[in-house]
DNA sequence: GCGACGATTTCG
DNA sequence: GAAATCGTCGCT
């Protein structure tokens, strides 16, 4: 199977990231069907994206073609997982944010801990988690069978009428971009939160909003 | 070389 | 609201 759109001009990574809604992504015996992604653009389009600022050791793997999957290890703590996606040295690429785990729910508890089956994977990190995978994914094709991670077509289409967008989660800037799709109503796309600066000063009155 | 901070999660 | 926790990246 091909993957024609993938590789679809760093322009319309959008589009891409819409389209992969319903797909799943298949990864040491579980499967999760994707509810809620999000595109990032090419060098020096996106500002919220790692590779704004072009190539570095850790995008590297961004600047080449489409269907390999870029993880990256965020907060000294969790791993995220992102699709490459756009034309060689575009760089773009969308991040698979939350899905439902549509099979092997079992070995999913067993990496999860005990949760509610609908948040084994609501969230970028604990997909990755459900997944069972890491830094060793980094680079391998999603898209030819070589690696641990799988690309699949949806069992059935998701309706345009049935997405939703909205400005993506915890970016420090471009909040007006609504580059965050998801399947509307689906119980396991994870909570919007937006971008808290770090070092907020404390007792302020600008704090909240 | 150094330090600020992050496409998050969890607990209080 | 805030901590956990460390790799990455740009350079006050």
């Amino acid at each position: 199977m091909t993957y024609p759109w993938l590789d679809a001009p760093a322009a319309a990574v959008s589009g891409t990231a819409r389209s992969l809604l319903g797909w799943r992504v298949t990864a040491n015996g579980v499967t999760v069907r994707l509810t809620e992604v999000e595109a990032y653009a090419g060098t020096g389009e996106d500002p919220a994206s790692h590779a704004h600022r072009g190539p570095t050791p850790r995008t590297e793997i961004m600047f080449g073609p489409a269907g390999r999957a870029y993880l990256y290890f965020v907060f000294g703590v969790h791993w995220c997982l992102n699709i490459v996606c756009g034309r060689e040295g575009e760089a773009a690429a969308v991040l698979l944010r939350a899905g439902e785990v549509v099979e092997g729910v079992d070995l999913a508890l067993s990496r999860r801990g005990s949760v509610p089956t609908r948040d084994l994977a609501r969230g970028p990190a604990l997909l990755v988690v459900s997944l069972g995978v890491g830094r060793e994914a980094y680079g391998t094709s999603m898209i030819d069978g070589t690696g641990p991670l799988t690309l699949a077509p949806p069992l059935e289409p998701v309706l345009p009428e049935a997405v939703e967008a909205g400005p993506r989660v915890g970016v420090a800037s471009a909040h007006d971009v609504p580059w965050r799709f998801w399947i509307t109503g689906d119980p396991t796309v994870s909570a919007y939160r937006r971008h808290v600066p770090r070092g907020a000063v404390r007792g302020a009155v600008s704090r909240r909003q």
